[in-house]
DNA sequence: GTCTATACTTCGATAGAC
DNA sequence: GTCTATCGAAGTATAGAC
């Protein structure tokens, strides 16, 4: 009765997932994604047109889920500030259950978006759209200094990509003795929270009255 | 009388930065590295003995760079926060006169290190140490909250690097009319300076007296 | 040290049977 | 939709003359 399941291209996009984030667009190669998704490569062909069709996908399907996530919180109600926390705090989240996402975002940045066309663009760049009109929101009512929405995008995104994809880089170090033990995600996101608040308070240093 | 001037290895070397920064360990071409350079692709082997070799000398060559000019602004006079202050504008002055070290940066720690061995591995960890050098520094003086210095060096490490590689992928989208002017890297760079005195400051927000 | 020509390998992609 | 076998392009590396 029990027929064998139908190949899912989700299969497939989890292992290219896999991939690319460990070896980047270049480095990845077709027959790898195929054996770890337990795929016939021909399969893999037939579903995606090609190995670049197939990371569009991929970075589409990525993009516009964390796009979406971070609207949510945009969109809930709360003070700028509030939001800020838990868009950090969501970002973290993302991380947490796609650990491929910082190595392609990292490697994308790099790339300068050689392998993306306008319709992954289009999804890539809803994020720091969310992000800053969240900010915008803030300095509009007076709570946050006249900062740079993008500015203050990068500063929270950026570090927290980065630590987390450093992961292993800091691993390696640790085993050979050249740096201290790893500290916890979560301690890095209280982190990135504290400072945005910092970063975005309308005064961090009152003025002395003179 | 005048011969040929003899191929020099970092002609080959600046090549390879460039090709390597724009697509990474795998994507880049020996042919093009040695079109580049205006050197036989023999001539590289012979001066370096792989792709691999020549990749290895080149990061070695940018961690230690970045090191040194960091640690000369660490062990100068002044005070921490002036320190971080030099140190920031030191970051930027580096990836201005080296264009591809952004992108190298963030492929490596993409690529989890793979292709480092121990003795580059060595060269890059004399960055974090020198920035958190100053940060503790800043600590034991009371000068700065209780931070932890890794945390430090990667809020203001990450957000520069990220700024400076995406330049390219904000151009695309700039073109695109998916997105606002570009803003000058100097603009990001005192951003970058104010965040980091917030962030490290004793006291951020007086606390209300109750 | 420098160059040309080429050996050898890897890899993306497809043809064609079922 | 699925699989096996294989083609053809591209790419790293070297042999060997000068």
């Amino acid at each position: 009765m029990s027929r064998r399941a139908r190949v899912s291209p989700n299969q497939i996009l989890a292992a290219a997932a896999l991939e690319f984030a460990q070896r980047g667009f270049a480095g990845a190669r077709v027959d790898r994604i195929a054996r770890r998704a337990r795929v016939n490569k021909a399969m893999l062909y037939y579903h995606f047109r090609s190995k670049q069709g197939l990371y569009r996908t991929l970075l589409r399907r990525t993009f516009t889920l964390a796009a979406e996530r971070i609207r949510t919180v945009a969109a809930s109600a709360g003070s700028p500030a509030d939001k800020v926390d838990r868009i950090i705090a969501e970002l973290a989240d993302l991380i947490h259950e796609h650990a491929f996402f910082p190595a392609i975002m990292l490697r994308e940045v790099a790339e300068g978006g050689a392998h993306l066309d306008r319709e992954t663009l289009l999804t890539l760049v809803a994020v720091p759209r969310e992000v800053g009109g969240v900010v915008q929101e803030g300095i509009k009512q007076g709570l946050f200094r006249n900062v740079n929405p993008l500015f203050a995008h990068i500063t929270m995104l950026a570090p927290i990509v980065f630590y987390l994809a450093s992961g292993p880089i800091r691993k390696e170090l640790g085993a050979l003795h050249l740096t201290n033990l790893p500290l916890s995600p979560d301690d890095f996101i209280h982190h990135m929270q504290e400072v945005m608040r910092r970063a975005l308070a309308r005064e961090a240093r009152p003025r002395p009255t003179s």
